[in-house]
DNA sequence: CACCTATTTAGAATCATTATAAACTAGGAC
DNA sequence: GTCCTAGTTTATAATGATTCTAAATAGGTG
């Protein structure tokens, strides 16, 4: 019930495959990092049900351009999203290959002294990889 | 022949496909960006005959490992690759899907606060998108 | 209910990248 | 130079994430 309005109001139609994603994703206290085939698992075992991955794939862009999913920039064969879609940053764990949630406070203010003409800054996104 | 003792020191043989490849990459005034595809098309107008698709992402790797290219967190179906191999950033325009050079300079000095136990920061990325 | 359009779906298609295994080659030993 | 061997290259197949397709289904409005 919680999401349907949420979903309403997007334009979105608050279908049962939307609503559960919703649940999976967003009902949580704490945010959290996922790739699509991770998202399907979860769907899975959360709701007992499968959600047809082209689904899972429409449904995570609509998330997204609505602005409840942010992708993280990142290498990697899969791509990964994100729940929080606060302004922050990642570390990226090379070795155990996890991203770990960098708060706004955690990084100084970042200071881009170059100017494109005609263009506007979107967004800044920092990348800090660790090794051991 | 400039590029026969850079291969050789790195233990890397220095074949016929790597010199070219090296001619490709690096005999330039200005560092660049480009993926896979790109560099296949370069490869074939500059030199006039065809590498391996297969040699080329073995080269490319090879030469990652080495120090002498940079993959660029991005989110894209392909990977892109920097010559310019220093610290510094990239803005990338959203609208041309284009990346610029933001050398270390034109971004202040990155202070991360956080630490994680037992971990070193190994480098430090920022992609600044642009929009319109 | 009836209708229309948005959505879901299984499966096929796409496309970047990686794996395979056979042919080739650089470079050292003789 | 010839031989040898491990490192490379290559065409091709395989993989795997993502997107496309077209038919079936389901919201939502009248």
């Amino acid at each position: 019930m919680q999401y349907l309005d949420k979903l309403r109001n997007s334009g979105l139609r608050p279908t049962k495959q939307r609503l559960q994603i919703c649940e999976v994703l967003f009902n949580t206290e704490k945010t959290f990092h996922f790739t699509v085939n991770e998202l399907d698992k979860k769907i899975k075992n959360n709701t007992g049900n499968k959600i047809s991955l082209a689904t899972i794939y429409n449904t995570i862009h609509a998330f997204e351009k609505k602005g409840y999913l942010k992708q993280i920039p990142i290498n990697s064969n899969q791509t990964y999203f994100d729940t929080n879609v606060t302004d922050h940053h990642h570390f990226y764990d090379l070795k155990d290959e996890k991203l770990i949630d960098l708060e706004n406070c955690d990084v100084g203010p970042i200071n881009i002294k170059k100017k494109i003409n005609g263009k506007k800054i979107k967004s800044i996104e920092v990348l800090v990889k660790l090794e051991d």
